[in-house]
DNA sequence: TATGAATGAGTGTTCATTCAT
DNA sequence: AATGAATGAACACTCATTCAT
């Protein structure tokens, strides 16, 4: 009775619950952390628990293709802003607000991030996760360099440096909240950390002394 | 033999055993998160389950005590390094690498904190939480206030944004692993931003092109 | 071989499921009380635990569902009862002896019953409860009612009453055990004592040693 | 230094414990059922949870315990009314309903006693137990006879059925509630059944066929 | 392929009972 | 004898995962 409807469809049809699965994982992991039940997941998905697990063999590896997601969205962002060819290196400033205000609103996308980055340290050398990682550092070793080759960022750190600073900052600001003000004191802080240094001749050895003269 | 005990005698072992319970779980949060298993928990500290129930009515109760015992620790810390009479204001910054050091040697000291400081928020107005928050904040803005006297610590920030700053770096850090190098570099640029700014005439609008003049 | 089983086919077995818990705990509950291990209703049911979970949110949710599948048993049990057009009033009797016999059998029908009862009337004035009350309620006070009519019970009590006595009389038929003497003579009792009563005029005060004359 | 205190200094206080507990746990049963928790016994009689299972090896001892001082009290109050020389019969009643009142009045008083008395029935035919429930059972049978001789009461009844009568009118006034109209319409119910019979001619004997005839 | 009911190991929590003091 | 902290088996309930339909 039921003609058998077209095998394409159907893949059209799992391809549809595939993204909206990770986008319902998205969602809920943001908000809730990854210990989000699954099942909420699959309802928010708008199919039923056994779908989610065709589509990905084990929770684990639904947290991993969230992250994976996110990671390849951020290379994207970086690569788009790195192609400026007369750069004045102030793109990577606005990569690194970007990324971090994007993070604070959904409130612990870096929570699974690293949650997830934690266990995939362990044990996930394999997958896709290794080359996802080491494509958005390279990508964001270039707007790096791109902005210090302009100036606008100080010599002495590289890419490594700026992921750890990107995730503890958007920690930073999950911590302070919604307030604008705190949020931008808190960039500013660390931007002019950023920025090429003046020679605070001796800071944390000498100078300290020194200064403690010009005030005391 | 044993001569006769002080009829305290019970009570310093329940005593010894609470001590010991809160340090197991110290460890074990740290190392596996708030998800760890109560009963890991019990076997750390050498007692059985019922022990950890009989002085922490229920696990949430455990983790809060956690928190709460390394927020105390860390106002103490707070306080001595403020008693210096004769400040250069550097005490900040000690302050600063001793916390973020200790967060981060401790896989996820924040983890746990911000994962309880989460919960705590939503219910948790009640209890010795707030309090304990309120010294420790006030800890941390007095020693905020002692370095910006003396010049060391730049003016337009108060202790809202230290403390989500620790807590930021305190990730920052626990991703970049225990390198000395990196840790050492993100410590320099958030102190960098920490320090009274010069004056970076038009920064990220105008200079910049003024810097990239010198560099392009 | 099978032809296409209809689309309800799962509903299907998951309603039987529901049924063949609560069956089990019916049984279950009646030979060890309401204090019985979920566990053991899950065994006897044939099923895994999660499955009588799934079925019934809470331990408590299940003994309510047995509480009020008894109570409709009885419900229908009365109607019927009352459906004869031309009524002797000698209906009643059978179903008060038929309810009071089905509730001893089952050791603590009347346990569970009262004690999920207890437990209900303190906070489930919502759910299905109130109304299955009622609807019993209602077909006691009918078959009541006729039986009245008919001259067959005292005219001076109501439902309450009656609902009250055949909860008494299971537990003092739970009490008296299986023989069938001591059985009847107290169902004789309780009989006579509905009957519509002679004018023992006095009673408890002097008549009685009046009466005595004409029976001993 | 402290003068060793006469030992029967002792014995008074560890009878008075006892006593106090099991007052306390009648209480705590009557209001909780006997899956109270014990420790709300020991907090009840103002000692530790130790000096419980001191006095009873173990909380099934403490419930037969209870169970059976009420047996006690019940049996002297039965020899107490059976002691009046000149009978009309009517301290039977006296007994019935004062049992009952008694029972109504804590909560489940009966459920106690019959939950232990199942437990018992099992397995307590040693003990005390016996005894005491013999010697209830005589006391209960002497006034039942006294009363039978009166006239008072039915000649066809025994005291088993009594004692399950006594159980099921406790239990059903306990469903009644505190209400004294249906209360005492129930007592009025039992008591007239349990008088001496009118010859009701053809009660389900005769009648029954009568109607067989005009149904079927 | 999708469904969602079933599974069952795992976890937090309780509580009768023991025992060092 | 009394205390009350410690014990640990037992239980209700959860949730990732499987599988019959």
């Amino acid at each position: 009775m039921t003609s058998k409807p077209p095998p394409r469809a159907r893949r059209a049809d799992a391809r549809r619950n595939r993204a909206r699965i990770l986008e319902a994982a998205d969602a809920v992991f943001a908000e809730q952390g990854p210990g989000a039940v699954t099942e909420d997941i699959a309802r928010r998905a708008g199919v039923a628990i056994g779908t989610v697990f065709r589509h990905f063999p084990s929770k684990q590896a639904l947290v991993e293709a969230v992250f994976i997601t996110r990671l390849r969205f951020l290379t994207e962002q970086a690569r788009a802003l790195c192609a400026a060819p007369e750069s004045s290196g102030e793109e990577f400033f606005d990569f690194f607000a970007r990324w971090v205000e994007l993070s604070a609103d959904k409130q612990s996308f870096v929570d699974a991030l690293t949650a997830a980055g934690v266990d995939v340290q362990a044990r996930a050398a394999a997958g896709e996760y290794p080359v996802v990682r080491a494509e958005l550092l390279e990508a964001v070793a270039a707007l790096l360099r791109q902005a210090q080759r302009a100036g606008a960022v100080r010599a002495d750190i590289g890419a490594p440096e700026i992921t750890a600073l990107l995730i503890g900052t958007a920690r930073a600001l999950q911590h302070a909240g919604a307030q604008q003000g705190p949020r931008a004191r808190l960039l500013r802080v660390l931007f002019d950390g950023l920025r090429p240094q003046p020679d605070r001749a001796g800071d944390r050895d000498r100078s300290d002394g020194a200064r403690s003269d010009s005030e005391g």
